[in-house]
DNA sequence: GTATATGCAAAGGTTTTGCACAGCC
DNA sequence: GGCTGTGCAAAACCTTTGCATATAC
């Protein structure tokens, strides 16, 4: 599995700057929590979070920044059970593999997900991204 | 791809009455509605549709409702980009690809997906299953 | 008659929006 | 100073829950 580009706080600020987008106070404890969560997070949780670390950050705040940060490429979101939950983009992107009964979480790496993407191509050309929506299922213990 | 079994509303019937659940005119038409649109469909949307058809049914009867035909085993829900979506369980079940791009629809039948579930089962025995959670992509057209 | 199902009303939670004010560059 | 971003408040949705009433069997 490849290394992740990992995307520091002044690299984001970089890209920000470069299409005009201002670094806020707000933004930054947003995008420190991001990164201190290594996995993956949702708004609602997010701005639990960014709220008990930085009072008086409104929520709306954490989801126009979460569109935002989407938009510059710098966040991605995927579908999971409980529903869409924000990480970093970039190479370390894996698919999740989430198991019914238990709950417990797996991945395949983006190696791994590159045969079966291949696959699925085969049908009609569709091109899949299989890091969008997890894959539910059994894990060993519980099948 | 397997033809579907194709419950009638009087099956539907029989298998509540086994349960010692009961067929009520809101269950008739909640159930009519779903095997009208014969595809998925949202909690939201059927309570709308159904209302529209019946009025005076009130959106808790339509959950509820959803609720216990996916218990008795008659629907499933699967994960589309906008949250879950419920159909008939069946033998007509299929893997949703989702174009991210236009939004076009297509799917894998069963049997297509079986041999990706294979590959996947490699890892950690993990037993996968592809119509829980759409799958999205690029269509051909958009790819 | 009795257990089940519904309606109603309220609450809970997430997310969106408009607008005036604040603050980054 | 000007444009971007934030807070605030309200609203829009979706979904769940408790309880009294209605009704299928």
């Amino acid at each position: 599995m490849a290394t992740a580009p990992e995307l520091t706080a002044s690299q984001i600020v970089d890209v920000l700057r470069a299409r005009g987008l201002r670094m806020t106070p707000q933004r930054h404890a947003i995008v420190a929590e991001i990164l201190r969560s290594r996995g993956h997070i949702s708004p609602a949780d997010l701005a639990r979070r960014v709220q008990a670390q930085m009072p008086g950050v409104n929520a709306s705040t954490v989801y126009r920044t979460l569109d935002m940060l989407e938009d510059a490429g710098i966040l991605s979101h995927a579908h999971l059970e409980g529903g869409p939950e924000y990480h970093r983009a970039g190479e370390d992107e894996h698919v999740h593999l989430v198991c019914s009964n238990c709950g417990i979480e797996d991945a395949l790496s983006l190696r791994e997900a590159r045969s079966l993407e291949r696959l699925i191509g085969q049908h009609h050309g569709f091109r899949p991204d299989l890091t969008h929506f997890a894959i539910s299922g059994r894990c060993a213990d519980c099948a």
